[in-house]
DNA sequence: GTTGGCACTCAGCCGTTATGAGTGCCAGGC
DNA sequence: GCCTGGCACTCATAACGGCTGAGTGCCAAC
């Protein structure tokens, strides 16, 4: 049914329509575009791409513009991710590594994102229950009180005081600071709770009580965890170049950002770890952003992703380039983490 | 000059203006208020008003909308803060009452006067420097480490690990914690670097160059705070109401809110500490955002400002009630940063 | 399967006209 | 001296109509 060169009559169409975000007609795709065929070829073509349902019209006469379906025939079949230039690939690399902490790192993030692909951009912080614990530090702060102290992979550090019902010997202390390190480290914080669950077992029984008590505080400290609720958004001013058909566009994607809720949905799930997920205009998973498509990816140390990051922008956006600077950016960060 | 009939008439003028959004002319002005006279006495009154540049005309054949100077003389001397009932006020009290933490704090004041205003808010981080100090933690981790915790009057929690030049005794710690805490709990966390200066003389000469160090981490620690020019900002949906004129407010307005730098500065100076400020168009600093007004205050602890929170909105904003929300969110937000 | 030709459609762009909201001014009244 | 009704005037906006040109669909010829 579709010929190469309806496919190229297709690639030409989405191309064009982004760079100039007017209407296309086939005179000016065959002047623009080597395709070796006369206008009313290219014309027939059309019809039959119209009729397939990738391409419509906004009106009787005027040129074709790519539909939902035809730029998801794009992304899938008639682009592959753009690598860039190793001048951009060190801009970034240099941009992120003066990062201080993971708050600087996100933020920087966030605002590279938005440059590279002049679009809006969303960072999810980093999930503490899916990465991993780096160390524990166990202080006494007085006879009855003690210190907890989480390190995670991610560079996030969460403390907790725990009241004691009695005191703990500083042996002791130290005993369970190595028994602790000794089950947790290195795992993640999710498995972290049934990992030390038999660890007051191995005290003796006066202490017994008093480190399941420490345990429970420590499992509390990963359930109470929101963190993954957390996102930073930048180049929001992007957004004037969505067009103005306020309503239809800016508006609604303007409450959306205000709904981290939302936000976390538009992303989407972890899961989805080495590719770039596209989800294109009815494709997102929210009724009044239908005229808008999210790019994003998980990222994480390693390779294991322990949160998103992507772009939102138009239907009619660069899909190459966004798709190009969404990977780059969370390959670079998930270096960042892993070092850091 | 401005008789009062004539300064009734501005403020009919501007009450108008701000609910309808259209300019204002002599007839309908006469119907909405009881003003007592023709409408061709208010005309006249108008053109009084238009001469001494307190109202101007759009076009010949409209009516008239406030100048900058119009709000202005419509704000000191045509309207008191409104008070809020004692339902609302209650709403207030009891949404910020849920708050878990100086985060949390932060962002229900930012959702609440967003939601208060039907504007953009936003809400300064309040200052470490500017706050008072709690309570100070002086732990040992191990022979040679030790951890410093800063508990502030708002809340915040701020921690370093000192790696020492050589141990210090349980007792001296126990005497330097004693010692740090009596010379900087409730002091200013600006005035507590100069409060801890001579701490190192009363120590034995031995320690002496330890406890310097110590407490340089402790001023260091101060010093770094950036959390002043840490913002939150809520309600950027309500631009929508800014009008169609997208680059002439809104663009610019999404271009300020990224810049943390020039929020602050639209914020301005937390030294005007009980009154609500209001600057008007042209009275923002900031070229772009001529279209755009401030309404902020400062907030804190007791009534000791800390940091800043407001609205920025169109000119043409309900000024009585942003005023109102913007004074009593500040105040209730500082009864929490007391009690917590 | 491709191409040039041609009739057809229709959004967008003036130019014109009609409407009416609102004003400024003036002469008369309290 | 201030207020008021009346009136002529202005001008943005809407409505109408004709024109233009980009772009299409179709068809006959290559």
């Amino acid at each position: 049914m579709l010929d190469d060169r309806k496919l190229d009559v297709l690639r030409a169409i989405v191309e064009d329509y982004v760079s100039t975000q007017e209407p296309v007609g086939s005179k000016v795709l065959v002047e623009r575009h080597q395709l070796g065929v006369s206008p009313a070829t290219v014309r027939n073509d059309m019809a039959v791409l119209e009729e397939e349902g990738f391409i419509t019209q906004p009106h009787t006469s005027a040129g074709r513009i790519p539909t939902d379906k035809g730029y998801r025939l794009f992304v899938d079949k008639l682009t592959s991710i753009k690598t860039l230039t190793t001048a951009e690939k060190r801009a970034i690399a240099t941009f992120l590594q003066g990062a201080v902490d993971l708050d600087d790192v996100v933020h920087r993030s966030v605002r590279l994102l938005a440059q590279l692909t002049q679009q809006v951009a969303i960072v999810q912080y980093p999930t503490l229950a899916r990465s991993t614990v780096r160390h524990v530090e166990v202080v006494s702060m007085s006879s009855n009180r003690l210190l907890l102290v989480l390190i995670t992979s991610t560079g996030r550090v969460e403390q907790r005081v725990v009241e004691l019902r009695r005191p703990l010997a500083d042996d002791v202390i130290g005993e369970l600071r190595a028994q602790l390190n000794a089950a947790v480290v290195g795992q993640r914080l999710s498995e972290a709770a049934t990992r030390v669950a038999d660890l007051p077992e191995r005290f003796h029984l006066d202490d017994k009580a008093v480190v399941t008590q420490v345990i429970a505080v420590l499992a509390q400290a990963v359930a109470d965890d929101r963190s993954d609720e957390k996102v930073a958004i930048g180049g929001t001013a992007n957004m004037v170049r969505f067009g103005e058909d306020f309503d239809h566009s800016i508006k609604p994607l303007l409450e959306a950002l205000e709904e981290h809720v939302v936000l976390l949905k538009l992303l989407g799930d972890v899961s989805s770890s080495s590719l770039v997920t596209v989800r294109i205009g009815h494709e997102v998973p929210h009724e009044s952003l239908a005229t808008t498509s999210v790019v994003a990816t998980g990222y994480g140390p390693g390779d294991r992703a322990v949160a998103t990051l992507g772009v939102v922008g138009p239907t009619r956006m660069d899909y190459p380039t966004s798709m190009a600077a969404v990977n780059a950016v969370a390959r670079y960060v998930g270096r960042i983490l892993t070092d850091g």
